[in-house]
DNA sequence: TTAGGATTGG
């Protein structure tokens, strides 16, 4: 963020902004009833552009002129700034030439294209007067002004309201400027305009005086910290956050000391515009303010500050879900209000559904049938996917006052599992009083992105519900038969005796009943392994310590400036604050102009950290870490993934890749709408993507013969697919629960289920010796067993 | 005025 962005009406003598006011050599002033609002330093003496010539001494003298065109502020070859504007000087306005090129450098460039617009009035003054090389084609005066900080140049910026023809006036009005302090520039006692990412809150709750109150932690990129105390009667005149990472423009909070720290709190006239933190979302303010200033300028630094968030923060992953609630935590539940009711003087509850289903039986609070709100079919119908939620205390009064249908945002639910005689063990879902951890209730927006995914799916799950509802009680009924839970294809074949198989010719297949009496590995993620489809090796899945090893040693590389910015990615560079001062760069490959979402866009990383290329991997489809050479950007070390998506890392086989120049993945990117599926990737960058298998060794016996069939599976046989099964616990549990169904651990051999499944026979032949083995096919665990 | 981030009770 720049020191100056431009000054409202205390920004000159107010005190606020971050640079002292008498040292800046930009400033921005207003004109008020057509006089400058500060008057101009008495030993300067203006000029008309017509006395400009070579020779002429600018010493103590300024030039005043209307800016009439500005050029987009650009970087010389060797790095510095440059901005160039054209003023028109309007006491001369009947000479021929009265416009003059003025060209600013440095800082001063920087400073100036962020606060600068057409019509503005300039006062410039320790310029130097340089002859004009474009005097001849632009027609503009033969000299131009050179500028820069380090001249000792000076330039006043006044804004004041453009001439508008009358009906542009009803609905533009020039907005005043804000000057927004960074963070880390805030001082006690001062009331100031800023931006920040949401790092923590509290959504608005009833505090114990006579007002709402919302706590919100901010930081922005200069890593400072500032938690805001709001409180307003009204509770739409509080910030509308809906997540950590949203990001906030406050106006006019004002700032205190406590306990040493700085903090902000309301103050008269405060005022707050919030936006989605995720990059590439569209920036739509959120606010109550029926009239508020947001432009351009405002735009670039909200999305400024999202991609520094996206590398910088941790911002949680997707929201849980209810079919992924464990017991004892605490989670943030994105749901509908289907129903309520009065439970007693401090509970009140609440009934949510978000379409899915929670693995563990839940708690149903018990209420009387006239103190329950709601439509009743519907609870009826959605009686499986409902959970009870029961909030207390200060949560009462917001809980009541729920509009039965609205999309809530419950923070911080804790479950609870609890052991009873009636149903063995149940979870129960608690709103606990008080306000730690941001625990509360936000009333989410039909509008709100989470929200139309969430209609979406509830509307989909309510037809095919409703139907399958009824048929609960039979699979219920199913499972405590309990003796056949493998369920095949291939069901014209009859079942073979295992002695049979082990006395038959290979290759061969079957369909066989039998007991499962172990199984290996017993540790289940050591099933995992990689498998390459083109030399059929098996590797084991490399740990997260040497993907780290292999990062910090690319780090070392810095990016190459020159391969910044191409026809087909942009790059954006940075230094780390620390003390190593690693260089950063990240190419976002340019998505089709209709597919902004960053849900959908690949990029590219060098000098990233593991924990930043996760960080990543959670805002953007792909992610691929590279490094810089001479001439290109290339892959690293095949021990490495070559690709992360979502929580996938993607390797390719050392023996059979062949790496080809980054430059390939372009023809992906060119695109109409490119999928990057990571064997298109792998396929254009000459890599043989090596895919996550369960290799596993079942034993099985069915009282006529013994054997091993080894399982090979990639998601058929369990339902999950190998390579989430790593990152994702679970669906750890999810395999594990199959396991423990299909081999109940401590049960004697006749009280194992029967399985049913394919095996195939085939040879194996070493130097030496030859042997048949046997492997499971075609073979899918059965729904209700899962 | 209120709350000033920092879970788990019913």
């Amino acid at each position: 963020m720049g020191a100056v962005r431009g000054a409202g009406g205390s920004g000159v003598g107010g005190g606020c902004g971050r640079t002292d006011k008498a040292a800046m050599p930009v400033r921005v002033l207003k004109i008020i009833e057509g006089k400058f609002e500060t008057p101009l330093p008495s030993h300067l003496q203006k000029e008309g552009l017509k006395h400009l010539q070579e020779g002429f001494d600018p010493t103590n003298k300024y030039i005043q002129g209307l800016v009439i065109l500005s050029y987009p502020l650009t970087k010389l070859g060797d790095g510095t700034d440059f901005f160039k504007v054209v003023l028109q000087d309007l006491d001369d306005f009947c000479s021929r030439i009265n416009s003059i090129n003025i060209l600013i450098y440095g800082k001063m460039a920087e400073d100036c294209a962020k606060v600068m617009r057409n019509g503005d009035t300039l006062v410039v003054a320790g310029f130097k007067l340089a002859k004009s090389p474009t005097a001849r084609e632009d027609g503009r005066h033969n000299c131009q002004l050179e500028m820069s900080e380090e001249a000792g140049s000076v330039i006043y910026i006044y804004t004041k309201p453009k001439t508008t023809s009358a009906s542009e006036t009803a609905s533009m009005s020039v907005a005043p400027k804000y000057v927004y302090t960074p963070l880390d520039h805030l001082k006690d006692g001062t009331i100031v305009n800023l931006y920040g990412i949401v790092k923590f809150f509290k959504p608005p709750y009833v505090s114990k005086g006579t007002d709402y109150c919302s706590v919100v932690t901010l930081v922005d990129p200069s890593n400072a910290k500032l938690t805001c105390t709001l409180f307003n009667g009204n509770l739409n005149s509080l910030p509308k956050i809906y997540k950590v990472g949203d990001i906030v423009r406050f106006h006019r909070i004002k700032i205190r000391e406590y306990n040493g720290q700085m903090q902000g709190v309301t103050s008269a006239g405060f005022a707050s515009l919030t936006f989605d933190g995720t990059v590439g979302a569209p920036v739509v303010p959120r606010t109550s303010s029926k009239v508020f200033t947001f432009m351009d300028e405002e735009q670039k630094i909200i999305e400024e500050l999202r991609v520094w968030a996206a590398s910088n923060l941790s911002i949680c992953g997707p929201a849980a879900k209810l079919s992924g609630v464990q017991p004892m935590l605490f989670f943030d539940l994105t749901c509908q209000l289907i129903g309520k009711a009065k439970v007693d003087g401090s509970s009140f509850l609440l009934k949510v559904w978000d379409g899915t289903k929670c693995p563990y039986p839940t708690w149903k609070v018990p209420v009387e049938a006239r103190e329950l709100e709601g439509e009743k079919l519907l609870l009826h119908q959605l009686r499986n996917l409902t959970v009870d939620i029961l909030v207390y205390d200060n949560h009462v009064q917001l809980a009541k006052s729920l509009k039965i249908g609205s999309f809530l945002r419950i923070y911080s639910i804790h479950t609870k599992q609890v052991s009873s005689d009636k149903d063995g063990s149940h979870i129960e879902f608690h709103l606990h009083g008080g306000t730690c951890y941001g625990r509360g209730i936000g009333v989410l927006p039909e509008s709100n992105p989470d929200v139309k995914e969430l209609k979406d799916f509830l509307e989909s799950v309510e037809l095919a519900d409703s139907q399958s509802m009824e048929s609960m009680s039979s699979v219920e009924l199913d499972s405590t038969f309990n003796n056949i839970t493998v369920l095949t294809d291939h069901q014209d074949l009859s079942n073979t005796e295992l002695k049979t198989i082990l006395n038959s010719t290979a290759p061969q297949q079957f369909r066989i009943r039998a007991k499962l009496r172990t199984y290996k590995p017993q540790k289940l993620h050591q099933s995992i392994k990689l498998h390459c489809s083109k030399c059929n090796s098996l590797t084991e899945v490399p740990d997260g310590d040497d993907f780290d090893c292999i990062l910090q040693g690319s780090a070392m590389t810095s990016p190459n400036p020159e391969l910044h910015n191409t026809s087909w990615y942009d790059s954006v560079m940075w230094t780390t604050q620390d003390q190593k001062q690693r260089k950063i760069a990240i190419h976002f490959v340019k998505p089709d102009e209709m597919l902004k979402e960053p849900e959908d866009t690949l990029l590219m990383i060098e000098g990233g950290t593991l924990k930043e290329l996760w960080r990543l991997t959670k805002r953007f489809k792909c992610v691929i870490p590279v490094r810089s050479t001479e001439d290109d950007l290339e892959l690293l070390d095949l021990s490495a993934p070559f690709l992360l998506q979502g929580n996938t890392k993607y390797y390719g086989c050392k023996q059979c890749s062949t790496p080809k120049p980054i430059q390939h993945l372009s023809s992906i990117a060119a695109e109409e709408q490119p999928s990057w599926e990571p064997t298109e990737i792998a396929q254009v960058l000459g890599i043989e993507l090596l895919q996550y298998v369960f290799i596993m060794k079942f034993t099985l016996v069915d009282g006529t013969g013994a054997l091993n069939a080894y399982l090979f599976d990639y998601e058929k046989f369990f339902q999950i697919p190998a390579s989430e099964i790593l990152t994702n616990s679970f669906l750890q549990q999810k395999m594990q629960m199959t396991m423990n169904t299909l081999c109940p651990p401590g049960r004697k051999l006749d009280d194992l289920p029967w399985l049913e499944c394919f095996i195939k026979s085939y040879h194996v032949r070493d130097e030496m010796k030859h042997r048949v083995c046997y492997q499971i096919f075609d073979t899918t665990v059965a729904e209700d067993v899962v």
